[in-house]
DNA sequence: CTGCCCATAGGACCAAGGTCCTATTTCGCA
DNA sequence: TGCGAAATAGGACCTTGGTCCTATGGGCAG
């Protein structure tokens, strides 16, 4: 499951000139990268599943149907997180400010020196890498928590933030001896060897202790 | 401490033509921000303090002496944060990128819509109140913590990795008394009530949990 | 209708955390 | 040179947390 080509990073190309197409594949490829180019933001999204492929995208703006922003956009509410590199023969300020706002990695203008987009391109692998580490941490979290039952879930919040088995035991009007089998079945089930590793995890998933934080 | 004039957000507009200013500064007022103008990059660092006064910066890319995009760099250097929202007449997309890479909200091209401009310093407004929240608390935990000693810091590093005071002593190479006596010092003198309070502070402060993270 | 999961909880017991009080040693600063 | 802060630690004692085993009752799917 791990072959090599699956875990070498790849340059998605998408611009709707063939010519460009090429001459990008040659000059990614001359630099062992490797490479898939699609002629429209349709046929990218058609091809591409976000889970088995890291890398990045290297998308033209001007295109007929979906433009680059579009795409970007259309990922974004996907869900999907691919680093973006946007390239341009005739952009202008607002549309790179706009793409740079929603998460662009780079903006390039044509011609577009090898060096910057080497550079970005390298950048754009390690942010991927990272989200990707994260994601997997995130998920993994995310599985054990789904394996709780809801009352242990309400038992990890309070734990969480910070509650005695006492405390917990009243806000939930259970005895001290339930939470403590719940706490300890959460615990197991998150596979976390303390507390300060639970409050960690439930980072993880966005769990937030409420408006809590005692004024001392 | 409170006074109105201290807590009201001003715009500080710095940009070399006067007649700029003067509309800008107009503009702003009419709708009722608080605003001051600068002719310079260095009039405004020499005359701007971080510490007292919330609200953002709206500067022009092109001016003499240091420009638009070395006075953001001039203030990420110096540890200042405050939002920039650039303006600017014959800006090209390179700069617009890199301001735009460099944490700018913004960067508008004249001409400028008010209502984009307004959109824009409300954004970086609220952006400037949930920074200065995070970093007074930031501070607060920070202050605590620089009250620790040396060796209340290392029992702290130890209790939000999760270690039991037992293992916390072998790796100190003390007592499991000292310990706790170390350990309830770091309580107190951080202001928490819990370990999962503590947990979160470490987490303001940056401190990491080191390469643990047990294999479960 | 019969298991199975979930939530409940008591008894017993031990480990871990926390807090008194007391006491010693080492350092650096006044 | 003496005083205070920091680090050390033992004794005593209580609270909390955690884990056995056992047991009951509701709800749901096979």
């Amino acid at each position: 499951m791990t072959r090599e080509t699956e875990t070498l990073p790849t340059v998605f190309v998408v611009d709707d000139d063939a010519a460009v197409r090429k001459s990008l594949e040659r000059l990614l490829r001359s630099e062992g990268y490797r490479s898939e180019s699609f002629a429209s933001a349709d046929g990218f999204l058609e091809r591409w599943r976000p889970d088995p492929a890291p890398g990045c995208l290297v998308l033209d703006v001007e295109m007929p149907g979906l433009d680059g922003l579009q795409l970007q956009q259309a990922l974004h509410l996907s869900g999907a997180a691919i680093p973006i590199i946007f390239i341009t023969g005739h952009g202008d300020i607002p549309r790179s400010v706009k793409a740079m706002k929603a998460g662009a990695l780079d903006f390039l203008t044509k011609p577009v020196r090898d060096e910057d987009l080497f550079k970005a391109i390298q950048q754009a692998f390690s942010w991927d890498r990272r989200q990707r580490a994260e994601r997997a941490e995130r998920d993994a979290v995310a599985e054990r928590f789904a394996a709780l039952t809801p009352r242990e879930r309400e038992v990890l919040m309070l734990v969480v933030r910070g509650l005695l088995n006492k405390q917990i035991a009243f806000e939930l009007g259970a005895s001290e001896k339930t939470i403590k089998i719940h706490r300890g079945r959460v615990m197991q089930k998150m596979r976390v060897p303390s507390v300060a590793d639970l409050v960690r995890a439930a980072q993880k998933l966005g769990l937030q202790p409420d408006v809590s934080q005692p004024p001392a």
